[in-house]
RNA sequence: GCGCCCGUAGCUCAGGGGAUAGAGCGAGAGACUUCUAAUCUCGAGGCCGCAGGUUCGAAUCCUGCCGGGCGCACCA
């Protein structure tokens, strides 16, 4: 990571160091939430007391010295039990500003890691019928967490698995068929409309055998669901078919391998993986009774064939009523060999629509198509990913619909409107600038967002880390809000050179930061509204 | 019973150990002859579920309890 503050960081790393010998406590630099306390503070003096044996505010006054001397920093006070508060030169917010500006899109990004390929493995909703708006809200965070992932520095394949074998599937080919031949459809059947009309569409006799209708039914679902997720920006690289584990004698090669490594069992007629020997609350039936396969045994072949393909990091991303899978999963790699620590599962919080939890069974589903079609892909994948993954998240569709403009989303889009129609005005009046000049003296509000925007490195790290692309939401707010009171305070296209120079700067480094962090969480940031 | 998530303003939620806990919505009072008012400014509104513990310092970490959501298949 690199940046202005980071930088500083580094600097008062290196001054704590000197004064050690050598050992640094972790080092947290802070923005005050009182201005009074200076532009950023650390606490560092009173962490050190207990390795020092020695009292705070003599180890502050200490630091001080040296921290007063960092480039950049125009002065250090000691305040409270020993905080050091540090006040950034006008020099330090021009150069923040210069850098970022150079550093361009690149400001915030890491490089490749060499050899680390990771697979976020999200949605995989069953193709027997529409995405739900809960498969929209897996859609909205595994795509948002794979584009942080890019970001800081992982090469990422996006993956969907199409659970296109079983009874569900086999289910779903008996409703196209009924549906096509206008019968009753088969208890636990499908009797949505999507159905209905992949039925008018497949070019079957009637009297195919089921396996076509299955076959053929699937095809079009799964591309009903390709349509629909790229629709909200969200592509995967591969669709991998449980059918075709099997097929491919992935699922009994997987087995084999469980039983190298010892882990599988008969018992009671069925094959059995020892899950339990790596912290799972029960073996898993692998091979029923019966001779058919679970569900679990595919698992087992695809977690085989993640790290086959050369996954150093497989990311599962699943709805909260699947967080059982975890321990499987994991034990599951294990018992194959893997390390655990490989296996990643992300579980986001169940999602409700004005407060009624949805379901197929309860005839009150609402299909991603329509949330999107309601409230537009920009307000939806907002919405989704606004708030953290492990609360549940109700969206209130009357208002999201209804009262659409007073979305925080587009409090957000407006700022980056604002700031091209700013650029825009300036060539158009040939006010074009080259550099932020050298002598302006920067006010309050271009402090404030300066400081705001020199965070980035730091929030996108850490949404990254933390798999919450909700901090990308809040802080694109925060940016946001911090450039309305620069822009309602000061002009832009002020008569002064040197003045106007420094402020377009400034309008140019805001639009790029927002249009790279909306881009983060797939949505887009229009030149105007 | 066991496991995961949540409990912060009237509502929906941010707050990965720091100083006086924040935002949006809602309710209240103001600001457009200037780069888009989809904006800004000001005020009101809080036992941060409860009780212990760790720490110089806890909304944040630990333990217990209470309340809510979701799971605990030879289903997929």
């Amino acid at each position: 990571m690199s940046g202005p503050i980071s930088e500083l960081h580094a600097a008062i790393v290196a001054a704590v160091a000197t004064m050690t010998g050598g050992e640094v406590p972790e080092l947290a630099l802070e923005r005050p939430a009182n201005a009074e306390h200076g532009d950023y503070a650390t606490s560092v003096a009173m962490r050190l007391a207990p390795l020092l044996s020695r009292k705070p505010r003599e180890i502050a006054d200490e630091l001080a010295l040296a921290l007063a001397v960092i480039p950049g920093v125009e002065s250090v006070e000691v305040a409270g039990p020993g905080f050091l508060n540090l006040r950034l030169g006008d020099q330090w917010y021009r150069d923040a500003l210069s850098d970022m500006l150079a550093a361009g899109d690149e400001f915030g990004r890491q490089p490749f890691a060499p050899g680390v390929e990771t697979l976020v493995e999200f949605v995989s909703s069953n193709p027997t019928g529409d995405l739900t708006i809960g498969s929209a809200r897996n859609a909205a965070y595994g795509d948002s967490v794979a584009r942080l992932l890019e970001f800081t520095g992982e090469k990422v394949t996006r993956e969907y698995y199409i659970n296109d074998a079983g009874n569900q599937v086999g289910l779903f080919g008996q409703s196209v068929q009924a549906r096509r031949l206008g019968r009753e459809i088969p208890e636990g059947g499908y009797p949505g409309d999507e159905v209905a009309l992949i039925a008018a569409e497949l070019d079957l006799a009637d009297d195919a055998p089921l396996e076509d209708w299955v076959a053929k039914g699937v095809a079009l679902m799964v591309e009903r669901i390709r349509a629909s997720l790229a629709s909200m920006r969200v592509e995967f690289d591969l669709w991998t078919s449980e059918k075709g584990l099997h097929e491919t004698g992935a699922v009994v090669a997987a087995i084999e391998r469980a039983r190298v490594q010892g882990r599988i069992f008969e018992q009671d007629g069925a094959t059995w993986l020892r899950t339990t020997d790596f912290g799972d609350d029960k073996d898993r039936v692998l091979l029923k009774a019966d001779g058919e396969h679970t569900y679990f045994a595919s698992d087992l072949a695809y977690i085989d064939l993640k790290f086959q393909r050369g996954a150093t990091h497989a990311i599962y991303v699943l709805g909260a009523d699947h967080h059982g899978y975890i321990q499987r999963l994991k034990a599951g790699a294990q018992c194959l060999g893997y390390d655990p620590e490989h296996v990643e599962t992300l579980i986001y919080q169940l999602i409700t629509v004005s407060g009624e939890r949805m379901g197929k069974r309860r005839g009150n589903v609402i299909t991603l198509a329509e949330l999107t079609e309601a409230i537009g892909v920009d307000a939806a994948r907002y919405f989704l990913v606004q708030r953290s993954h492990d609360q549940t998240l109700d969206i209130d569709l009357d208002l999201a619909v209804e009262a659409s403009s007073k979305n925080p989303v587009y409090y957000v889009q407006y700022a980056h409107a604002r700031c091209a129609s700013i650029e825009r005005k300036a060539a158009d009046e040939g006010l074009a600038i080259d550099g932020i000049g050298s002598g302006h003296v920067p006010e309050g509000p271009e402090k404030a967002l300066i400081r705001r925007l020199a965070e980035w490195p730091e929030v996108v790290a850490s949404a990254a880390e933390l798999r919450a692309p909700h901090r990308i939401v809040s802080w694109t707010h925060e940016l946001a809000a911090d450039f309305h009171a620069f822009h309602h305070d000061l002009y832009v296209l002020h008569e002064d050179a040197e003045i106007r120079a420094f402020r377009l700067s400034a309008v140019h480094a805001t639009r790029e930061a927002i249009a790279r962090a909306l881009a983060l969480i797939g949505v887009g940031a229009p030149d105007r509204m």
